[in-house]
DNA sequence: ATAAAATGTTTCATTGCATGAAACTTAATT
DNA sequence: AATTAAGTTTCATGCAATGAAACATTTTAT
């Protein structure tokens, strides 16, 4: 960052978004980070930042510790939880990724597209030691060449690479994408309107995805993804099967 | 709200309180709100309003929806699971009460305090049908007086009321407190250094909470927080059962 | 149908307030 | 003790946040 922030098209609000960065800068990894971080990280000027921080801890959006660290605060979970909680989806898929995981084990996630982001919802881990622990709940990447967020642009209508066989299949696969040896299942998830709701992925070990297990997995994850659909009131036909699968 | 928003004490940028103000106008019941609602809410003038709303969107806060209406965006998600994960407790807590809950099948929720109010951090739902599910993680309350709350501020070194006796039980409980026939019984989580990081509750319907039943949860919740206390590196003597107890 | 009211949007002159350099106070290193 | 780094406070300056007003658009009333 470069402590300009000037707002790029036009409109807005530097100073509140100045604000909005000391949040982000806390996004990453480091759940506390002292003065001098913060400066670094957005490039503000010390004296703006403390001022800022007046009016973020004010609010409940982070609080200072005594030992003079700065952390997220309780606000910013509220919001989140309120955030999360306008998508009820999460209720109802939840069950269904339960018994998903319970069957393949392997991990399950809720994923939905934002804008260019792809942000994960919802996780129901499988019991095993060696899983798919590299995302969790909360976490939010640039759309990447992952099983989900190939789904995720095949069906809102993008073009190229192999889209068209995405949507064609109702589903995507990925092999070592996100890390070397991960692999991964995904299928879109449609609402009432046919309308993109969001991606459910199967994920674990590459070893543990082979033709035959992804196969199986795919027999198990497309009809409960209908069913879903048709549970959310939607058009569950999207998913009929194609008469050439193996 | 009074749209002047006059940083009290002093210090803070206006700006950002009023765009602060903005998110936290969802932060309720609502999920989204047109701009009327925002204007009414806060107080704001309308071209404000709007101005602050390109730098809340252009963030990822706020997204507009082609309607219209504004809704929280998922940069609150993802700060507010960054919150949660900062507090490393709750892994550490998650499966003593998944055990508290299967043995007493009624819920269990963690909260801590922040300020002048109560967060829930965690819950784990009982199995029955009715229970109490007037809570849910991210409720934020004003401190109340529920048994979680007078845990928190009798071992906060509030004074007053029977927090000496609280104090003396390591529990506290309510009935009625909260929703007219809801009972709990909390107890205080202490960390490393004796400090006091959160409450443990139990709670459900009255009519499940007799003297019986409740010396048994007693019975149940002391050692497990006692035992969570050891592992988290915390003294557990605090909890040495006083010998009068029936 | 037209009128009236409510909502959303853009513009722009005014000045309030956000700003950052500088001075200063601790605290940590050398 | 001397030096560097981190945190804090102050204040003159001018930029940018503001809100009234005019306008566009949609909804409701007559």
């Amino acid at each position: 960052m470069d402590g300009n922030l000037r707002p790029e098209p036009k409109g807005g609000v530097i100073a509140l978004e100045r604000g909005l960065s000391l949040l982000s800068a806390f996004g990453t990894d480091r759940s506390a980070l002292r003065l001098t971080d913060l400066a670094e990280i957005t490039g503000l000027n010390k004296s703006t930042i403390l001022r800022l921080c007046v009016s973020l801890e004010r609010q409940g959006f982070i609080k200072r510790r005594d030992d003079g660290w700065f952390q997220l605060g309780a606000a910013l979970f509220h919001l989140g939880s309120a955030y999360q909680r306008s998508f009820q989806i999460v209720d109802v898929i939840d069950p269904v990724m339960q018994t998903l995981v319970d069957e393949f084990n392997e991990c399950a996630t809720f994923t939905v597209r934002d804008g260019n982001s792809i942000v994960c919802l919802h996780k129901v881990d499988s019991s095993q030691g060696i899983r798919d622990a590299g995302s969790s709940v909360g976490d939010r990447y640039d759309l990447n060449n992952g099983a989900s967020s190939q789904v995720l642009r095949a069906f809102s209508g993008e073009e190229g690479k192999n889209f068209d066989q995405i949507r064609k299949d109702i589903y995507a696969t990925s092999f070592g994408t996100l890390y070397p040896d991960a692999a991964a299942l995904a299928c879109p998830l449609f609402g009432m309107g046919g309308d993109l709701l969001g991606a459910l992925q199967l994920s674990g070990p590459q070893y543990r995805f082979s033709e035959d297990a992804m196969a199986a997995m795919k027999q198990g994850l497309l009809p409960a993804v209908a069913g879903l659909t048709r549970s959310l009131g939607g058009n569950a036909d999207i998913y009929r099967p194609n008469t050439d699968n193996n």
